[in-house]
RNA sequence: GCCUUGGUGGCGGAAUUGGUAGACGCGCUGGAUUCAAAAUCCAGUUCUUUCGAGAGUGUGGGUUCGAUUCCCACCCAAGGUACCA
């Protein structure tokens, strides 16, 4: 208590803290001064170039930030902020992908609508995101979630709908022009991207086609349609699962049965992209990884598709092929379970094998049969093909390592050139004919494609697989059995969800076909309903709406009680997935509150596309994607200017969290039986043992783990003890004998890492609080004692693993904000490392950057009682030396993103110029504007204090001047053998032969050489000198 | 398996075109200041050492006057992806 008073008394005798560096003060007052100015607010017509940096859209999740999110956003922002310095009208927006899962799911356990939640924790963003001093223009501010901005989602799902892919001109088209030449010439000449099962029909049979047969047939054109899709169906659930939601055939969440479903569902043709959307990769300055992992999702490869006749029936099964040159060296051929034809193919004797396979197979989920690759499962259909070319009969196989949904379903199996096949036709004894030249293939396949001869295969014998492909192609093409054909593994995207929280689709249903709501009755608003749940008939959320029903006449949606089918109908009960709002938000930010269109040209045509793109690697093959296809749809349609929207993409790394681990141990006794084993745990209570203790837990006789001598005695005691909460001694060596042994189960169990200090001891208190399950739990410390008083320590294990809620290792800005200051973290998060790389986070190091801060308002204020002072003084040539090489650092650090490497920069400029006790406005005030962009609220305050009444934010950057850097002498390192050795400071203006002369005759030198001759001598000037003997 | 990225002190990391390895910060050690603490400041801190020096950037080889940097082979870690015909 004395002290406590006497420190505050020591404080206000010395007036440091007046003019000492207060975060607090100085963060609040330039955040309102920013917003109350709107001083990042973006013009939509400027003279200065433009700049557009976006960061990726976040869900705003009831967790709010933690210290990994920011990552990205603060490295944007300085680039922001640069932009602004060097002289652009830089648009920086943010906004929130407010549609998605856990805010429903929040409301089926509670009723609160989403909206409320939604709201709720996009205040906490907000809040958070404001405190960290982001330079956002919030007057720009979207949520995908509001009607005002769903109205568009909803609109270009009204333009998809009404285009079709036409591959002629390489681009979407309207409907209506596909409908035209219908009417003239039937789709026999129509090359569109579309289903595979359209019927081809004349002008003359279009026309006499119902509505509804056309309509059914435009729906194959169109990209976005209805379709069968299997799905993964919960019944208990009521809702579609995806595959990492199914473990063992049973949902993760709840255990309930899970069944292969085709529903009738919303998808879109991004197919038709498949080539654009690589090809456009190549145009775009994206990170390589994701650049390959967006071409490998997309799967182009080349082939062939080779038609084989059914023997004996009129059925064809077509395969795709990459290797067409291998054709002489299939002899079976693999069709999945799945495959249409099986049905129709398979021979009465072989019937009931097939149905079986079939069954057992529909029961493994897709993923289980992809993790399975081990297992060689398949049956005989009874049915042979035809070869091609030989007419030989090939034996029909269907087998589940062939996918349905991949190529056709179907495989022409070459076991000489396949392993797989190879496998197969080893394990079901299938005739391996070899046709490659001078190759073993008695151990397994051979793959290799680029030294291979072709062999025993006719026409193609002695070719390369390169010419032998060519060939076989056109001998196929001929024959009418083939043509050369390129696959993708990319299937069209299902696009509906059964859920509530999504953007509802402007679709109604007459006569079961499809209509679309027009654009001038958009925004369609998601309906209000009682419960958030599917309906007990398995419809989805918005099966319960009472008010989901179109009246054509009167325009509007009313209620159910209305459809009549005649001009009032349903309206759709499936909502959007996450990704439709997200695939067009950053064009929409351009003209954010436009309500007539999506944006205007004017204003598209200004800002064009994003600069800069600053997100995390995990959207590459989902957002990235998507959002790329619809950019080139939008394009196609004239709507936006480019077709890729993003010029350069950075991933910023993951922050790793630091998790902490409590060591949970439980007793197991294992009684012998004739014949096996019985195990009891013994889980009554949990003890927890200290870090270092855990690994002296192992198998113990029974009779030994009484009388045990080799542990040591402190650890043995606590056995006991442990043990002996559950039984007592005396029941126990009744019932059991000396072949039983007790064993202790240790697992790890995280523990929140707000528990445990830097020492890694644990708050015992808190952690028995945290969990009821936890309240009584019982610990032993390193020494194996049982902790009961303060003294003890329980140590807790450490690991580094994703910053994640679930693995309790998360750490909140705020609290960093509020201890040392936004300007603190956004430094200490760039001077963790490269922008790229993924980090752990550590707070121990934070102090550096905070004292760095400090020294840096101190350098402003040298004056008597640290009072601010800054001279007019004309700066020595050393101070002009350091604040030149700091600008010209900075800026190609700025320009190559390497923003930790500015930190340490810093760091340096002010050590040196606080030695130099530098007072100089005309090296303090380029100085602030070049920490502007990483500290922008001291920088403001600082600038501010030096007179200057307008925000730093737009001030010009420093212009760096190569004068100032000039040296007239280099200290020379003098290596032997490529040794540096020592050091010599000589003149830049000698030349090679005197620099040469002066190392020589270096006292230095003739020790290191100790009498031998140098054989050569190095001099690069004015960077080493290198002596070689 | 394949693709990608990476491997440097006790820790985070730096070294821009091949030219002084370990900048900057944390931590640690010692000192100053203080009744004491916090804060601040100063010095030291890769390893080995016979105090002369020697070794050293995942491992092994190569190119070079000189390699963390370029080439070859391998090991390890992280991320992505997978019966893709």
């Amino acid at each position: 208590m004395i002290s406590y008073f006497k420190c505050n008394f020591a404080n206000l005798k010395v007036q440091t803290r007046i003019m000492s560096y207060k975060h607090r003060e100085i963060e609040v007052k330039w955040q309102k001064y920013w917003a109350e100015n709107k001083t990042f607010q973006a013009s939509n017509t400027s003279k200065k170039p433009k700049y557009y940096v976006l960061d990726m859209f976040p869900y705003p999740s009831g967790a709010g930030l933690h210290v990994g999110h920011p990552l990205g956003y603060i490295a944007s922002d300085i680039y922001a902020r640069y932009k602004r310095h060097k002289g652009f009208n830089v648009l920086h927006p943010q906004g929130y992908d407010s549609f998605g899962l856990p805010a429903e799911q929040y409301a089926i356990q509670t009723g609160q609508h989403p909206a409320i939640t939604t709201e709720t924790n996009i205040k906490t963003y907000r809040r958070q995101l404001d405190g960290i001093g982001f330079s956002f223009d919030w007057s720009r501010e979207i949520r995908t979630s509001d009607p005002n901005y769903y109205k568009w989602t909803q609109w270009i799902f009204i333009q998809l709908y009404n285009s079709w892919y036409n591959k002629d001109s390489g681009k979407a088209e309207d409907i209506s022009d596909l409908v035209i030449i219908f009417n003239k010439e039937g789709n026999d000449k129509v090359n569109a991207s579309a289903d595979e099962d359209i019927q081809q029909f004349t002008a003359v049979q279009w026309n006499v086609f119902s509505e509804k047969e056309q309509q059914e047939i435009l729906l194959k054109y169109r990209l976005t349609y209805l379709s069968e899709t299997e799905v993964n169906w919960c019944t208990a659930l009521g809702t579609v699962l995806a595959n990492d939601e199914i473990i063992n055939g049973i949902s993760e969440r709840g255990g309930h049965p899970v069944v292969r479903k085709k529903m009738k569902q919303w998808s879109m043709r991004i197919t038709a992209y498949a080539q654009r959307l690589l090809d456009g990769l190549n145009t775009i300055d994206w990170p390589q990884p994701l650049k390959d992992s967006q071409t490998n999702w997309i799967g182009r490869s080349v082939g062939a598709m080779v038609e084989f006749r059914v023997q004996s029936s009129e059925f064809r099964i077509g395969v795709f092929t990459t290797r067409p040159d291998t054709v002489f060296g299939v002899s079976f051929m693999t069709l999945a379970p799945e495959h249409e034809l099986v049905s129709q193919i398979t021979t009465p004797e072989q019937k009931e094998a097939v149905q079986a396979y079939i069954t057992a197979t529909t029961k493994r989920s897709e993923r289980e049969r992809m993790a399975d690759v081990k297992t060689i499962s398949g049956v005989f259909t009874g049915a042979y093909a035809e070869h091609p070319f030989t007419k030989k009969p090939i034996p029909i196989w269907i087998g589940d390592y062939v996918l349905a949904g991949y190529g056709t379903g179907a495989v022409m199996s070459v076991p000489c050139g396949d392993q797989r096949d190879y496998d197969f036709a080893k394990h079901f004894d299938i005739d391996i004919p070899n046709i490659f030249e001078s190759v073993d293939i008695s151990e397994e396949a051979y793959a290799d494609k680029e030294n291979t001869i072709i062999a025993n295969s006719d026409f193609l014998n002695g070719l390369s697989y390169k010419k032998a492909t060519k060939l076989a192609i056109y001998e196929l093409e001929k024959l009418g059995q083939g043509k050369g054909k390129i696959n993708y593994r990319l299937r069209d995207a299902v696009f509906s969800r059964q859920r509530y929280w999504g953007e509802p689709f402007p679709v109604y249903y007459k006569d079961g076909m499809p209509q679309m709501i027009d654009k001038k009755y958009l925004p369609i608003k998601l309906p209000e309903v009682e419960k958030y749940l599917p309906t007990e008939d398995g419809k989805p959320p918005l099966g319960n709406a009472e008010v989901w029903a179109w009246d054509t006449k009167r325009s509007a949606v009313v209620s159910n009680q209305l459809v009549d089918n005649e001009t009032v109908f349903s309206l759709e009960l499936n909502t959007m997935p996450g990704w439709a709002g997200s695939s067009f938000y950053f064009n929409r930010y351009m003209d954010a509150h436009n309500e007539d269109e999506i944006f205007s040209q004017k204003v598209i045509n200004y800002w064009k596309e994003v600069d800069l793109y600053i997100g995390g690697s995990e959207h590459a093959t989902g957002h990235l994607l998507y959002s790329r296809f619809w950019q080139k749809f939008l394009f196609d349609k004239g709507i936006v200017p480019v077709d890729e929207y993003a010029k350069k993409l950075i991933n910023q790394g993951m922050i790793l969290g630091t998790s902490a681990f409590v060591y949970r141990v439980t007793p197991i006794i294992n009684k012998s039986l004739r014949g096996g084993q019985e195990s009891t745990l013994l889980n009554k209570k949990s003890f927890f043992i200290s870090f270092n203790l855990k690994n002296n837990f192992e198998l113990i006789s029974l009779i030994d783990f009484w009388k045990s001598n080799s542990f040591p005695k402190h650890v043995e005691e606590k056995i006991k003890e442990i043990s002996l909460y559950h039984f007592d001694k005396d029941s126990f060596l009744n019932d059991y004998s000396s072949n039983d042994f007790i064993s202790f189960a240790i697992d790890d169990v995280h523990t929140d890492v707000s528990f445990v200090n830097a020492s890694n001891e644990l708050d015992i208190k808190a952690f028995k609080k945290w969990r009821p399950e936890y309240k009584d739990a019982i610990f032993i410390g390193e020494k194996g004692e049982i902790i009961d008083g303060d003294n003890d320590k329980y140590i807790c294990g450490r690991e580094v693993e994703k910053m994640s809620k679930s693995k309790y290792n998360v750490v909140n800005p705020d609290a960093i904000c509020e201890q040392y200051g936004a300007d603190s973290l956004r430094l200490y998060e760039m001077f963790l490392g490269p922008l790229e790389q993924a980090k752990p986070w550590n707070t121990a190091g934070i102090t550096g950057v905070h004292g760095f801060l400090k020294k840096l308002w101190k350098l402003y204020h040298t004056g008597a009682g640290g009072t601010f002072h800054v001279t007019n003084k004309e700066p020595a040539a050393e101070e002009w030396k350091i604040l030149h090489k700091t600008i010209k650092k900075v800026e190609e650090d700025i320009d190559n993103f390497s923003f930790n490497t500015s930190v340490s920069t810093f760091m340096i400029a002010i050590n040196e110029l606080t030695a130099q006790k530098c007072t100089s406005r005309e090296i303090l005030e380029p100085l602030l504007v070049l920490i502007s962009p990483y500290a922008p609220h001291i920088a403001e305050e600082l600038w501010n204090k030096l007179g200057n009444s307008e925000s730093i934010s737009t001030v010009a950057f420093p212009k760096f001047e190569e004068i100032y850097l000039v040296e007239s002498s280099k200290i020379y390192p003098i290596s032997f053998n490529g040794k540096m050795r020592f050091t010599m400071e000589l003149s830049l203006d000698l030349s090679k032969d005197e620099i040469e002369a002066a190392v020589l005759a270096h006292e230095k030198t003739q020790d290191q050489l100790q009498g031998r001759t140098p054989k050569k001598v190095i001099v690069v000037l004015g960077k080493i000198v290198n002596i070689v003997g």
